[in-house]
RNA sequence: GGAGAGGUUCCCGAGUGGCCAAAGGGAGCAGACUGUAAAUCUGCCGGCUGAUGCCUUCGGAGGUUCGAAUCCUCCCCUCUCCA
């Protein structure tokens, strides 16, 4: 590890890291000349990987681009517990197949952007099964309540009266003892994850071990410009989503938001930011260049492309675009049962609003009759709303 | 253990015997406008029924009543204060 690599190392983290605790020790580590342990903790609830997620796997591929190791480290255990960060109410613990399966989904996901070769996965039961009482109480002995419940999570439970269980509080206690069991040397996370990663210093103090060194990355605001993104809100973009439904996603984000993707998801430089910033560069414009440079990738330039001239045929010109999903169609079949059928509507009842509501078209002229009939031969397109559309053939 | 408050549709929250599939807001969907942005306006927003209508829902189980989200009994859960 020449030291211009760890340089490089600390100014692409200078870039986008909210807090290093401490850069001087972060120097230091970088400095032994040794492949450092990155711990990239993993709680397998939410199997799909979002945008949000990326900032720190990205923080975590430059780290291993530097010649250091990532230790991915599934909490099959503590997601019997529920991780409690930032959430208003108590998670539901999952069983041991969901989890397994949501560890493997996850895997295939972080290898989008891990380099495989340089992670290790690791599972924390392997320790915390092996945990009695008596280490526990131990571990418990080193955080005090006062401490735990200075947490912003934690203080408004409390002060909106909303439930608050003993084994949430644990939560973090268990994930600081991770980073003791894995030896880790630096932790990264969303910044909602500080107090947990800071208390992984603390632990791993107490064990001997010099502490690891913590970097907090921005929580990137979902679709609704409000709320942190993920999976459960949904305002999520996921890393597995296709090229057309991710471009289509990112054309809906607020303009206020696009100069924040722009920063934390895409390396475009100060200069360019600059130009968007001013409006040089139309806002339509610009957000069409993130969509692009974000599709791109997760699914190369090619599909960045057809994704975006996709959204120029179908949204903006309002014209069908040439691969519009085909359906087969034997015999004719009322409009609000294909569409049911079609999956474009959860059920019947949402298929005759929608037509109430004008929003169904076949061959682009509006369906206004409940009671219509889609006859294959005859009738080739169904459009309803802008998103959903079929070519219907016999 | 004692005293009080409370659990309503995706979320918040009103509703204390029929007019309640349940006010209002948020989210979501659709339409207008537009840059599928924002803002704004309008409509929809449990399911089945292509007509009438039917079914399921107000923490759970029973009960009273012609009729229950609303009353009674038991149970489960949460919060606050006291111990």
């Amino acid at each position: 590890m020449e030291k211009e690599q760890a340089q490089e190392l600390m100014r692409r983290l200078g870039r986008r890291a909210v807090e290093i605790i401490s850069p001087a020790e972060l120097s230091a580590k970088l400095a032994d000349n040794r492949p450092l342990r990155i711990k990239l903790g993993m709680d397998p609830t939410a199997p799909d990987l979002h945008l949000g997620h990326t900032i720190t796997l990205k923080a975590m591929r430059d780290f291993q681009a530097a010649g250091h190791t990532v230790v991915f480290l599934v909490g099959d255990f503590t997601a019997a517990i529920g991780d409690p960060s930032g959430r208003s109410e108590t998670r539901k613990p999952l069983d041991r197949q969901q989890i397994e399966s949501n560890a493997e989904t996850y895997k295939r996901q972080v290898f989008k952007i891990l380099d495989p070769q340089r992670t290790e996965i690791r599972f924390n039961s392997e320790w915390m099964d092996q945990i009695g009482l008596r280490e526990l109480i131990r571990i418990a002995a080193h955080v005090s309540v006062a401490r735990l419940l200075e947490r912003d999570d934690f203080e408004k439970r409390l002060a909106t009266e909303q439930p608050l269980f003993l084994h949430e509080l644990l939560y973090p206690l268990i994930q600081g003892y991770d980073s003791v069991a894995i030896r880790a040397d630096v932790e990264l996370g969303g910044t909602d994850q500080k107090f947990n990663m800071l208390l992984g210093r603390e632990l791993q103090r107490a064990w001997g071990q010099p502490p690891q060194v913590v970097i907090t990355f921005p929580l990137l605001e979902g679709l609704d410009g409000v709320r942190k993104m993920s999976k459960s809100l949904g305002n999520y973009v996921g890393v597995t989503e296709a090229p057309q439904e991710m471009f289509g996603k990112l054309m809906s984000l607020d303009d206020k938001l696009m100069l924040r993707y722009y920063e934390l998801l895409t390396d475009v430089d100060s200069e360019q930011l600059e130009s968007i910033k001013t409006g040089r560069i139309h806002p339509m414009e610009a957000k069409k260049r993130l969509a692009e440079l974000i599709v791109d990738e997760y699914h190369g330039a090619d599909a960045a492309r057809t994704a975006r001239e996709y959204f120029e045929t179908r949204f903006q010109r309002r014209e069908v675009p040439a691969d519009v999903p085909v359906f087969r169609l034997a015999d004719e079949l009322w409009i609000c049962e294909l569409m049911k059928q079609l999956k474009f509507v959860p059920s019947t009842n949402e298929a005759r609003r929608l037509v109430g509501q004008g929003a169904v078209r076949v061959d682009g002229q509006p369906v206004r009759d409940v009671n219509f009939h889609f006859v294959p031969g005859r009738h080739r397109l169904l459009e309803v709303g802008r998103r959903r559309i079929a070519r219907i053939e016999r």
